[in-house]
DNA sequence: CGGAAGATTGAAAATCATCAATACTCGTGG
DNA sequence: CCACGAGTATTGATGATTTTCAATCTTCCG
C-alpha cells in the first residue's frame, strides 16, 4: 500500500539462503523456546522441512511492510525487531518489539497483510515458513495447530496486559512496566533477567511509551540514582527488579 | 486467585438457562457477525448444540474472575462488558471493552486461566461454550477452527492497534482514537458508528487511557466547542469523523 | 423528595513536553 | 592514531498540559 512496488525486491535482497547450513530444529540453539519445544517428534520433522532457516536481515532493514500482503511468517533466531506504523502526520508510533524466539505475522494472518513496518534494530537471523506451507501444516498436524492456538492466545493476553501497563498516569510508571516486560520476556527466553543490552533507542521506547525522549532520559537517570538499576546507554542492569514491580503496580 | 471460594457460585446464580427458548444460531440477530457467519451450515449445526445460549448476566455481574481457571468462552449477544486488572494498591487499569458479537476468552486459552475480571457494564445477554467441548470442536471442524484462529490474529492486531493509540502524548488525541475505535467497531457490528450510547462511565474510559476523570469530560467539552461531536452524559453523536482521524492520527 | 453516584467546572500545583545547549559514542576517513 | 561528524543521550530552563483538589450540578434511584 505504502510502498507498492519495492518490498519484493527489498525483502528478496536482504534474505540471503543458505541451504546448506540449514540447521535441523533440533539443533537450534532456540529449540526450548521456539514452536518445536512443546511438539511431538514426527510433527517437529514435518515442520523443519517446510521452514527457511538461515534467513538474516541487516541492522535496519525491513522485514514486512505495512500495507503489503504478507507472505510468511516470521520466527526471530537472534537480534531483534520493532514494529511501528506512521501516523498520517509522520511520526512513528511503535507498536512492540520483538525477540529471540518471537513469531511475527500472527497479527496479520487474518487480514492477510501486514498492519505495520517491521525493522531489525540490530542484525537478525531469522526462520521463515510461508503463508501457504503453514496454513496447509495447521491443518495436516494437530500438535503445531494447538501450539500456534497456545502461541496466539499468549500474545493477545501478552497484547492486552502491556496495554494495561500503559493505562497508567505516571511515565515512570510506565517505564518501570515497561523494563518490567522486557526482563521477564527476556527470562522466558532463558537470557538474563537483569542484565539487558537494550537494542532500541531511547526515542524507540518514548514513541512506543507514549513520551519523549527526555523523559525515558530523566526516568533512567531517576530510577539510577535511586539504586534501581545501572545503565551505560544501551546496557541496563536492573538491580531492584521488586522497586519497578510496585511501581508498575 | 483472588476470589477462590465464590466464583463458580457467583456465576451460577447470574446465568439464567433457557433451555426451552433457546434460539438457533441461524434465527439469532447477530448471525451476520457472530462465529456462523464464515462457517459452513453443516458446522453452525454442530456448534448449535454445543453452544448454551440465553445466558444472562445482571449489570456490574462479574462473568470472569481474574486467576481463576477457565470453564468457558463466552460470546456477548447484547449489553457490554468491560476486562480490568487491580494494581496491587487497588486502582484498576482497564484492558478492554467487549462489544456484542465479541468473544471472552480467547486470550486465556494459553494458561486456562483468565487474566483479569471481566464484568457486565450493563445487563448482557450471552452464549456459552465450555472449554472442553471448544476443544474438541475445534480438533474437528475445520471451518471453526480456520474462523477461530481469524478472530484470535484479529484481535492481536487490535490490541496491537489500540496499544500505537495510546503510544501518544497528548490526551485529546488519545480520546479522539478510542471514540474512533469505538465507532469503527460498533459499525462493523451493524450499530451506528456516529450515534453511540457509552456503556462506560467516564472513570472506566480514563482508567483504560491512562487520564483522569476531569481531563476526559474536558476532552468531551472541547471536542463539542469545536463542533466535532455532540454529548449529553453517555450519549454521544459523532459530528465530524473525519477531525476525530486526523487528531488520532 | 432526598441521597448517592456520576459528570462538569474552576483554580492550584505538579508533571511532562518543548526548546536549547552540551556531552558522549561510534564509525569513517584522513 | 587522531580528528571529524552524525547520530544518540543527557541535562537545564521554560512553558504548556495534565493532575490534583475542591465545589457544584445533574441524573438516577429508591
Amino acid at each position: 500500500m505504502q510502498h507498492p512496488p519495492f518490498e519484493d525486491r527489498f525483502v528478496r535482497l536482504n534474505i540471503r539462503h543458505h541451504a546448506a547450513a540449514a540447521i535441523s530444529c533440533r539443533g537450534c540453539a532456540l529449540s526450548r523456546i521456539c514452536l518445536p519445544a512443546r511438539l511431538p517428534a514426527e510433527e517437529v520433522h514435518v515442520l523443519e522441512h517446510a521452514v527457511e532457516r538461515d534467513c538474516t536481515l541487516a541492522a535496519g532493514a525491513t522485514l514486512a511492510y505495512a500495507g503489503r500482503r504478507m507472505q510468511a511468517l516470521y520466527v526471530i533466531r537472534s537480534g531483534s525487531a520493532k514494529g511501528y506504523c506512521l501516523s498520517t502526520d509522520g511520526d512513528e508510533r511503535v507498536r512492540g518489539f520483538y525477540l529471540p524466539g518471537d513469531l511475527i505475522g500472527l497479527e496479520s494472518l487474518a487480514e492477510r497483510r501486514h498492519p505495520c513496518d517491521v525493522v531489525a534494530l540490530e542484525p537478525v537471523r531469522y526462520c521463515r515458513i510461508s503463508v501457504q506451507r503453514f496454513e496447509v501444516l495447521m491443518d495436516v498436524l494437530p500438535g503445531l495447530r494447538r501450539e500456534i492456538m497456545r502461541l496466539m492466545s499468549q500474545s493477545l493476553e501478552e497484547a492486552q496486559r502491556l496495554r494495561a501497563c500503559l493505562a497508567v498516569t505516571d511515565a515512570r510508571a510506565r517505564l518501570a512496566g515497561f523494563l518490567l516486560d522486557l526482563s521477564r520476556r527476556l527470562e522466558r527466553r532463558g537470557l538474563s533477567p537483569s542484565e539487558i543490552e537494550l537494542s532500541m533507542s531511547r526515542r524507540d521506547i518514548a514513541r512506543h511509551l507514549g513520551l519523549t525522549i527526555e523523559t525515558i532520559s530523566r526516568g533512567l537517570g531517576a530510577f539510577k540514582r535511586a539504586g534501581w538499576l545501572s545503565v551505560r546507554l544501551r546496557h541496563i542492569a536492573i538491580l531492584k527488579p521488586d522497586a519497578f514491580a510496585t511501581l508498575a503496580g
